[in-house]
DNA sequence: GAGAGTTCGGCCAACGTTGTCTCGTCGGCC
DNA sequence: GGCCGACGAGACAACGTTGGCCGAACTCTC
């Protein structure tokens, strides 16, 4: 900023007035101001000016599991959206279920001296009490998609058990008894829910309790492919499977895919190629981007000053039926 | 820090060690600081840290196209490890294809300091000669996907080229004569490529230039529905089709099942279910994490000091051909 | 021509932290 | 017992920017 001074031969200080728009400067300064700035390519450092004016850093962090997950994507697309909004960029990291990790982000994030924090919590047993100062020292946090642990913040919800209900609901009206149900790792807040809800469901609808019908600890999609195959290879195979999260459901379908199976399947969480598939689908749908938005909504709510109590939104889910895709017979097809 | 020193009962200059871990610190002053700094939840202003110090942010930015493009969640996703493990943060703001918002934001993270930049180019015309200056003063610039414009830099591209005509190939090859090409606007560099090469196999394979087997400037998925409805509803319509990405092949995919036609698809960008479609698919593959892995290894070589003529890295392309989900007769159905 | 209003420059301090330098203290060694 | 060396602690300035303040110079108005 010296430097932009002495070439345009104004003071110091002129140019600080330029270059935050103090109406009361000279245009035809200003304009030699804004001349050697462009020549001398100066940009203002923005980490001393957020020092001296105590302002916000206008940043904000937000830590999920996976960003190449299309459901994280999603979440984070709409929190970098509404950060926009509110003149705010967006620092992105994954903590790929792994607490310490998470710790060791959010920490260094808080270092940065982020306005907020959105926070996916690790599914492995995460304690967030470290978080508590922080909150209370003004870095306010909202946990999306599970809750926090050992601490009070805004949190958003998917109505875990009402979707996972609305799907054992949704096979055992169309008479399947044998429901498998395939989780990812208990540790994960919302299997643990929607599987509960499932086996909530199961008993009323009289199904008997299977203990070989339900597998979780399901991480990876091959252990989801073989733990479909154990299930169907069995004595009384299940006639309709249930999976918990999207990567479940697609192990399930390529699974039935290699075994050419066909069995009923709902998947919680939609995706956008659920209607292609060569197997009718149905899934329990949500708007995944509303979490984002509406987690970084409440946010902004909070880094403006808002210090009700900790609010929790639940975003509800629905049912929705894709009813596969059919290939017709080629109709003029060329010599093959 | 001032508070610590207080609470510590020492000098603010020893707080100061002891957050740095300097050996040179009495091992019971150190005790007493730590204590006083988790009592008081102090945490280090790495703003101010580096300002003093003129060390690195470490920080870099990253403007994609969309993060909810599982293309580009790809992309972010490795960039962000290769981030983390050079105990860096990740910045993620998306341009929407506005080169006056991708210009905004690039400045934004200038400002802010960050190490370096990692960018996908805005499709409308969109200028770097902003640039320029930025990387002269030190912070690098790779460009992922698409080349930058009036400025030289380090460019992880695809080749899209050799893409685009195998896809072209493997359907002259199985006697396809009339081929539809779908393409996104053609301000984006990788369109034109794509389009261009396919131009060039089909005029090789001898087939006629067909102007209305040729759309472009289909940038939402109800435009390329549509247009796959005119083309194949037409007189002559062709037998197979080319999606030059990976938004366009589902438009296609949705409207021939919409249809109930089949043709034989190819699609640029590989994605997760593509096998699990009720058509087979052909689509022209890459590896996609690894632009973002080698663009942030690219740009961590720059910022670490490599000051060499910028280097292009071109990622190869394979065709995969997906030979589509097939359902067979339910085995055991419920009643229903 | 005088007074009022406007605009710029310069100085100082401060944001939170760290590098440098200096000084005091203590232990050990001859 | 005295001297030296090492080590630990504190004072000060600086990073780049902005806010507050005052004085100087200029412009406008009556």
């Amino acid at each position: 900023m010296t430097d932009v001074a002495r070439e345009a031969d104004v003071s110091l200080k002129t140019v600080s007035r330029v270059v935050n728009g103090v109406s009361t400067v000279d245009p035809e300064m200003a304009a030699r101001v804004r001349a050697a700035v462009a020549r001398l390519g100066f940009r203002r450092n923005s980490m001393a000016r957020d020092l001296r004016t105590r302002s916000t850093s206008a940043t904000v962090g937000l830590l999920i599991e996976d960003l190449a997950n299309p459901f994280y994507a999603g979440i984070a697309a709409a929190a970098a959206q509404c950060a926009l909004e509110n003149d705010t960029l967006l620092i992105t990291a994954s903590s790929e279920e792994d607490a310490d990790r998470e710790r060791r982000l959010l920490l260094q994030m808080c270092e940065r001296r982020v306005d907020g924090l959105l926070v996916v919590p690790a599914g492995s047993t995460a304690d967030h009490v470290y978080l508590r100062t922080e909150i209370e020292m003004g870095t306010p946090a909202v946990f999306l998609d599970r809750p926090p642990t050992n601490v009070r913040a805004d949190t958003v919800l998917i109505d875990n058990a009402a979707g996972a209900r609305s799907a054992i609901e949704h096979l055992t009206a169309r008479g399947h008894e044998r429901i498998g149900v395939l989780s990812d790792w208990l540790s994960i807040h919302p299997m643990s829910e929607r599987l509960s809800a499932a086996e909530a469901a199961l008993e009323r609808a009289g199904a008997p309790y299977r203990p070989d019908l339900i597998r979780f600890g399901l991480h990876h999609v091959p252990d989801t492919e073989a733990a479909v195959e154990e299930m169907l290879t069995g004595p009384q195979p299940p006639t309709a499977l249930f999976a918990l999260n999207n990567r479940l459901t697609l192990g399930v379908l390529s699974a039935l895919n290699r075994l050419g199976r066909d069995v009923a399947v709902v998947g919680f969480d939609d995706f956008e190629t659920a209607g292609l598939m060569a197997y009718p689908l149905t899934v329990v749908s949500y708007d995944a981007r509303a979490m984002g938005r509406i987690g970084a909504e409440l946010l902004f709510e909070r880094i403006g000053g808002d210090a009700s109590r900790p609010r929790t939104v639940v975003i509800p889910t629905t049912l929705v039926e894709h009813s596969g895709a059919v290939r017709p017979a080629p109709p003029a097809p060329a010599r093959d």
